[in-house]
DNA sequence: CCCTGTTCTTACCATAGGTTAATGCATTTT
DNA sequence: AAAATGCATTAACCTATGGTAAGAACAGGG
């Protein structure tokens, strides 16, 4: 089976049967992505939300300046969607691009709604998903309002060292609220150590 | 009855019953604070989290320089809690301090887990909670990391008016991800503008 | 109403990170 | 193989914000 990665993931969280996992595994719409090819538009509704059977992926949005914001950088096993547009079904302002050769399994809006009234199970694995999303979202705000681009680089490479080394540079600058020219200087002062 | 405010609130997300109604409030414990009594300690395990009748509060880390960084302002209707800790039931770096005389009702984790075993509304609650406390989490990190602290706090202020005038621009200003000082220079330009 | 502590402001200098521009690889395209 | 593109690095200069210190304004408790 291609997702048995999902399947591990909402038994430890659920107490989900065997046949209730067919059920929402049905659903789920597998898309393969060639490396760069976007998988939303900015501007667009964002109508699923996809699970990473293979590969990397990253959502962005664009500033004023055109200068882009890497807002989540997702690998094997991790979900990934513009939430803000996928919650209230409007155009958001995230695209969703593939940074290597990527299998991405899509749940749509209508029919996750659907599967929340059928099954419990599923309406608590993502109750539990969106508290801890929420929760490493809190502690990277708090990162980054309280320690340096140097110290959040270190922990980056320290925490998720295979994102750091599949993914370029620029992104996790970007990641990082910063530019890859700082990213550079400090990387250089880290080696000098 | 003193919680026509969470009531509205769950009727508006879920279709729960008068009768599961009057069984989640009988589960609330009603906590006034004094004025600039902490709910919660950095250190202790967060055993709750607590809904606003009235009053205001903030949570805040501590860092290993002494400088404290609010993480969330909260007013009446809002939740508010250690979401780490109460999530992993472990020791939390957070603290939760009254600003104003506040009446909290707290649920405790125990009770919530077999509020969600019982009625699955109170689980779509708090999913369709979470849910939306991770997109605007990710909208202020966004927002710190690509825009200026004049904006950020041009931005609260308008979307916050009420919030921005009980708090003390100290705490604004921590919130922000910026110094009292700045806060002030900033405010001192916005004026001559 | 005064007194003490908190909050806010101002002014000074220091610094992390941004900006711009140039260079060198590496990888893809033709 | 040549050309074009994308990525990483370096350097010189610039700016927003931090750190520190001090005083002014305000608020709450006695």
């Amino acid at each position: 089976m291609a997702l048995t990665g999902l399947y591990h993931n909402i038994r430890a969280a659920t107490d989900i049967s065997e046949n209730e996992w067919l059920h929402l595994e049905s659903f789920l719409k597998r898309r393969p992505l060639k490396k760069k090819k976007n998988a939303l538009d900015q501007g667009d509704v964002c109508r699923w939300i996809g699970f990473i059977e293979k590969g990397c992926m990253r959502s962005y949005s664009i500033d004023d300046k055109g200068v882009e914001h890497v807002v989540q950088l997702a690998v094997e096993n991790y979900w990934i969607s513009d939430l803000y547009s996928f919650a209230t079904q409007t155009p958001g302002t995230l695209s969703i691009e593939a940074l290597e050769e990527t299998i991405l399994h899509q749940l749509f809006y209508t029919d996750l709604e659907t599967l929340y009234k059928q099954l419990p199970s599923v309406e608590s694995y993502f109750r539990q998903l969106y508290q801890r999303a929420y929760i490493v979202s809190q502690q990277r705000l708090n990162a980054t309002l309280s320690i340096s681009a140097e110290q959040r680089y270190r922990e980056l490479i320290e925490g998720n060292p295979s994102i750091a080394q599949r993914v370029p540079l620029l992104h996790i600058a970007s990641y990082l609220g910063i530019t890859p020219e700082s990213l550079s200087r400090i990387r250089k002062m880290l080696l000098s150590k």
